[in-house]
DNA sequence: GGAAATAAGCTTTTT
DNA sequence: GCTTATTTCC
């Protein structure tokens, strides 16, 4: 029971001791990161190269903002990952205080809107606890309408469907655009899928009907409703008066789109990002939202952040050299004032093996030497396929290592099993969900009566789970057993929902694993895998009992609406552990965007694998890996590694490589390339021949002819012996098969190649063999070295 | 309904 | 080569 003085009081001393804090922090940044935080009123563009204090600008910003008087509410500050919004929360709150900083509306575009979405899902006609499908959900969806239609899914592949439909929807096309497009339809009918307009409807459709949004309906939802609800519109364009938008580089249409109504009258709009380390492209992020901030607000004010405070100034410069080289960049010159330190050291590893024993040794050595901690290195690479030999690698070095990305927990089979229950409880016109537990547990409903309750849902645009209800009553065809099998399922699962408003979260998810018989058939043998997975759904509940209880301040117990909110939108990264603090990171370059260690390893340098073949013929992708390349290299504070290997297993074949261009593209006065290639050294210990190395053949567009690589169990030494002769068999590039050819196939032998179709990558080639006969073979898979050119 | 055999896809990146 | 999905067979 304050007065009102009272109040006033505690607000005004609040403010004065922000104030002092203000003044006191601004001593800690540069001219131009000062600036960047004071001048908070109309539009913002921060150029912030590599480790210039972009985070810090940031968050003292958004400090400043709230010493102002700026109410934290009206703050809207939008992250690329819910871990960056956590830890900027975190240190906002050490600056001005936990409870003002708790009010901000910071996280990502997906978790943000999707809060104001199911906050205003009823204009839409969405129950406001809608289900977030997941990619999984998605492509099993459209696998389903695949079906249905009685189209082929080897010619509709899912996936590129899905991709398809998602790309429209970052683009605003809805189904209905989608389908009068001529332009698309043109396109799809080039690429053989004229009826994809007719999925990305049905999809639209049973997606709704499931009461469901996937990812980019989140983006493409908030946009429908500002663009038919006005006033919902200015409700939101009042109460955001000032908007921060971080990785802006990475944003895509729709997002773009979202922040430009938002901002519409007052302009009060930060955008924080680096042209250079725009990496999102392929899932339609617009590197154009950045380069055109000028034209949507023509009187920005920009702030370049040149310094870098991270790394050595020749890891910078190195990074700078090879930069260059991209056409479209805003110009800037980042620089450092830290020491020379290492030049950049380039290892050759004769194959990926070996590169993963490099690494691991190089780690070992230089923990014990420089005395670092584990979590000081990181191996970075282009794809998570990667991963394995250097998990083999380091385990074997007994260094603890953690790999990101891969299958992520969420994904893991018994996790969506139960989550599948928690979300049909929670929205019993989920589908999807209802068909992953149906028969999981086994109850004996099979697939015949799924098939039909479905089949009759469909026909009658009517939720699986519904119909499941009432089949009894709409006289489905289903055998009496199985009948009473089905009603068991219907009323265990209205039991829970009834059940939602008394019990909390974690409750709920426990009565539903014992109830459900999950508990049960995990525990009913004790294979490794299901004790795994046992464990693994002991995680989950600890992580929902952690939600209850973290949550439970508010409007009393939480409830299992609550925690499903955001669960889809949650990746491995946000449930972090303590144990896992010293460890050596192993992650895509495109996961580590936005951290940094002491020592990186770069790995993989290989022509075809980074840059990577896909990439390697369009020069705005080739860029767009060039600035990946940009970003793995300044994730390093003191010493950066490159590493290739001359030999690299591709879909099972030992295949030959070439040193990336990005090696050569760095100025080589920040190199220090292998001992071999500088000539006075004789080569490693695996039987190269010997000979004289020079930049000159490390570069050589010819592959090094290499003896094949050690392997377990095919340790030969002298060829694998596939081939005549005893010279390995190496493959030509597809590019250079043309008709005409003699060509020679590990299994089938000699040939003629008589017909060619199709474009790189999917280029097939009929060849005629000696032996074998007339075969078609797609050349990505088929491995054909050329014998002669007639 | 479940285990075992077979096929398919994968290797570009993910909120 | 490896993992996952699908089919087959009991």
């Amino acid at each position: 029971m304050k007065n009102n003085n009272e109040v006033a009081y505690i607000k005004l001393v609040f403010l004065e001791q922000n104030f002092l804090k203000v003044i006191d922090f601004l001593k800690e940044l540069n001219e131009v990161q000062s600036d960047a935080v004071t001048n908070y009123q109309g539009p913002s563009l921060v150029i912030a190269g590599a480790g210039s204090g972009k985070t810090r600008v940031l968050t003292y910003r958004i400090a400043y903002l709230l010493a102002q008087g700026v109410p934290a509410r009206n703050i809207l500050s939008l992250t690329f990952t819910n871990k960056a919004a956590k830890e900027m929360k975190e240190r906002i709150g050490s600056l001005v205080g936990e409870s003002s900083a708790r009010s901000l509306w910071m996280g990502t575009f997906h978790s943000i809107f999707a809060k104001i979405l199911r906050f205003e899902a009823s204009s839409l006609g969405y129950p406001s606890s809608f289900t977030i499908y997941d990619t999984q959900d998605s492509r099993n969806l459209i696998k389903t309408i695949i079906k249905d239609l009685k189209l082929d899914d080897s010619v509709y592949k899912p996936a590129d469907v899905h991709s398809r439909i998602s790309s429209a929807k970052n683009e605003l096309i809805t189904p209905h655009a989608y389908y009068n497009d001529p332009v698309i339809a043109e396109r799809n009918r080039n690429s053989r899928v004229p009826l994809v307009g007719e999925i990305y409807k049905m999809y639209a459709i049973r997606a709704y009907k499931a009461g469901a949004m996937d990812f980019d309906d989140l983006l493409l939802n908030t946009n429908i409703l500002f663009r038919d609800f006005p006033e919902i519109l200015a409700k939101y364009q009042k109460s955001f008066g000032y908007i921060l938008v971080d990785e802006y580089q990475d944003t895509n249409y729709a997002q773009y789109l979202i922040i430009k109504k938002l901002a519409q009258h007052h302009h009060n709009v930060t955008v924080v990002g680096d042209d250079a380390q725009s990496i999102y492209s392929f899932r339609g992020a617009k590197i154009e939202n950045i380069l055109n901030f000028r034209n949507d607000y023509p009187n920005y004010k920009l702030f370049k952040l040149e310094q870098n405070y991270r790394s050595t100034q020749t890891i910078v410069n190195a990074a700078n050299s090879i930069i260059a080289r991209n056409q479209k960049q805003i110009q800037k010159q980042v620089w450092s004032s830290n020491t020379m330190g290492d030049k950049i050291q380039v290892f050759r590893s004769g194959t990926d093996i070996e590169e993963g024993f490099a690494v691991a040794n190089s780690i070992h050595e230089i923990k014990y030497s420089e005395r670092l901690k584990n979590s000081e290195f990181a191996i970075l690479y282009r794809t998570n396929a990667q991963s394995r030999i250097f998990e083999e690698s380091l385990r074997k070095r007994n260094i603890p290592y953690k790999v990101y990305g891969g299958l992520s927990f969420y994904q893991r089979k018994e996790i969506k099993d139960l989550l599948g229950y928690l979300r049909l409880i929670v929205n019993p016109r989920d589908d999807e969900a209802f068909k992953r537990i149906v028969n999981y547990p086994a109850r004996g409903i099979g697939d015949t009566t799924v098939a039909k309750i479905e089949a009759f849902a469909n026909a009658n645009n009517k939720p699986v789970f519904e119909v499941a209800c009432n089949a009894p009553a709409l006289g489905l065809d289903i055998n009496k057993g199985t009948m009473g099998k089905l009603m068991q399922f219907v009323s265990l699962i209205h039991e829970f929902a009834g059940k939602i408003d008394k019990l909390d979260a974690y409750d709920m998810a426990y009565q539903v694993t014992t109830m459900s018989g999950i508990l049960k058939d995990l525990q009913a043998d004790k294979t490794p895998e299901n004790v795994s997975r046992y464990e693994n759904i002991q995680e989950l509940l600890n992580g929902i009992k952690d939600f209850t209880s973290n949550n439970s301040t508010e409007n009393g117990p939480v409830n299992l609406v609550h925690y499903l909110e955001n669960v889809s939108l949650l990746t491995d990264a946000d449930n972090e552990k303590d144990e896992d603090n010293d460890k050596v990171t192993i992650m895509t370059i495109h996961s580590s965007k936005g951290l940094e260690f002491g020592v990186v390893y770069i790995v993989g340098l290989e022509e075809g694998l980074f840059p990577s073949t896909m990439t390697m013929v369009d020069q705005r992708e080739l860029e767009e890996e060039r600035r990946l390349f940009y970003v793995a290299l300044t994730r390093a504070k003191i010493r950066a590694f490159l590493s290739f290997a001359h030999s690299r297993y591709k879909w099972g074949t030992p295949t030959n490589c070439t040193p990336s261009r990005f090696i050569q593209e760095i100025d080589p006065a920040y190199l220090d390339l292998p001992r071999e290639i500088r000539g006075n050294e004789p080569a490693p210990s695996f039987g190269e021949p010997k000979r004289k190395f020079n930049e000159q053949t490390l570069f050589d567009k010819v592959p090094v002819k290499i003896i094949p690589p050690k392997r377990p169990f095919n340790g030969g030494t002298n060829g694998s012996g596939s081939t005549p002769g005893s010279q390995p068999f190496v493959a030509d590039d597809p590019s250079k098969i043309q008709v005409g050819m003699q060509v020679f196939h590990e299994r089938f032998g000699p040939g003629k190649v008589i017909h060619l179709e199709g474009t790189l990558p999917d280029l097939k080639a009929t060849v005629f063999f000696t032996d074998a006969g007339q075969k078609s073979l797609l050349l990505k898979f088929a491995r054909l070295k050329i014998i002669s050119t007639s």
